[in-house]
DNA sequence: CTAGGGTTAG
């Protein structure tokens, strides 16, 4: 993997900033600028790597740090890549000084947690990559910090609920939030994202007037969420609604919004109402392309998907797995081997075999047209 | 710290 920031301009760019007084301060606020820069172009192991050294040359994270940590530990698990950083899990024990994460005793040690120790704890749990231990071990962790009478930073919350809701500990995401004192828009989109994630999409769709009558305004994120339990609910009005409510609050221009509403009419297999859309926006892209594809797929207008998917590569949007995928599906509901080939063509120039369901939709696609030799071709041709 | 699209059966 090619690094693309040269780290040096980050941090000379801050260190020559003659307005700057102390150069120890300078320096983590320079690595937490990187850290951010790389979460963000989503080089997460880069990031960790990076964490290490700084920790290594004596440069005590802040929350900053720690946070931008957070995010990159959790997409490591999300990729199961989380078992490559596992060595730099032991010398982030080393750092945090709490000597054997798997004896919750030490954590006692710690007299006065603060956001540092507490931060390298999240991370040292997550790194650990094993969910059941991390859970023991945070039930602990808040005993002892509802004991010792810490408050939490409202960031370490969020971040908590992430990481449980991507572990599927619902009842551990209840419990976090409802130990939140002050419950802001962010805290909200968190847990209603967090039962989302978990397939408790009523859940998710009613806690959005909840969130009204506590008095908390909703944004672009929040309709983007519900949207998405709503297209699993098939709650067609319900659907209708949001889309009224993104016209009036100004959040119908939003990307993340209008795919949302293309998929959620899509889903709800409202199609007119998704092609408007889809045909209205001018900001429309592979996201909402690929939602088009799956809805016309599901409708069973597998041509209208390739029509689509051949006016996307003219507009010179390049393919991902995702739409090969859609595609790949109308192509076996529709038993077109033909055309299944010519993706499968697609798959391989683009190099997405790597990707599981691409390569299960592959396969899927084959053995629908009848082709059991080319499905078990592209079965043992999977990385 | 929170947000969008994809696979398998029945």
């Amino acid at each position: 993997m090619t690094i693309k920031i040269p780290r040096g301009h980050v941090v000379n760019g801050f260190e020559s900033n003659e307005y700057v007084g102390n150069s120890l301060v300078v320096f983590v606020v320079s690595w937490n600028a990187l850290f951010s820069c790389y979460v963000q172009s989503d080089y997460l192991g880069e990031a960790v790597e990076l964490f290490h050294e700084m920790v290594l040359s004596g440069i005590r994270p802040t929350e900053f740090s720690l946070s931008s940590m957070i995010n990159a530990c959790t997409g490591l698990v999300d990729r199961g890549e989380g078992r490559k950083i596992h060595g730099f899990l032991i010398k982030l024990d080393m750092y945090a000084k709490i000597g054997n994460l798997e004896d919750d005793v030490v954590f006692e040690e710690i007299t006065k947690p603060d956001i540092v120790s507490l931060n390298a704890l999240i991370v040292g749990c997550i790194l650990h990559d094993k969910h059941d231990f991390a859970l023991v071990f945070w039930a602990n962790l808040h005993c002892n910090l509802i004991k010792l009478n810490v408050g939490f930073d409202p960031f370490v919350h969020v971040g908590l609920i992430d990481m449980y809701s991507k572990s599927g500990l619902m009842n551990d995401v209840r419990m976090v939030f409802n130990l939140m004192p002050d419950k802001d828009l962010i805290a909200w989109n968190a847990i209603i994202s967090a039962n989302s994630q978990n397939g408790e999409d009523m859940e998710a769709v009613l806690l959005f007037p909840l969130m009204h009558e506590e008095g908390v305004r909703f944004n672009q994120t929040t309709l983007s969420t519900i949207l998405k339990s709503i297209a699993s609910l098939q709650a067609n009005y319900v659907c209708k609604q949001v889309r009224a409510l993104s016209a009036k609050s100004g959040f119908e221009s939003d990307r993340y919004v209008v795919n949302s509403l293309i998929d959620g009419y899509g889903k709800c297999a409202l199609l007119e109402d998704a092609t408007r859309i889809f045909r209205e926006c001018l900001i429309v892209g592979l996201v909402g392309f690929t939602s088009m594809i799956t809805a016309y797929s599901q409708s069973g207008q597998g041509e209208e998907c390739l029509k689509l998917y051949l006016e996307m590569l003219d507009r010179g949007i390049e393919p991902d797995p995702y739409v090969c995928s859609s595609l790949l599906n109308a192509c076996a509901n529709l038993s077109t081997y033909e055309q299944g080939k010519q993706v499968h063509v697609h798959v391989l120039k683009h190099g997405f075999m790597y990707d599981i369901f691409a390569g299960n939709s592959l396969i899927n696609m084959y053995a629908k047209c009848g082709s059991i030799d080319d499905a078990e071709r592209a079965f043992s041709s999977i990385p």
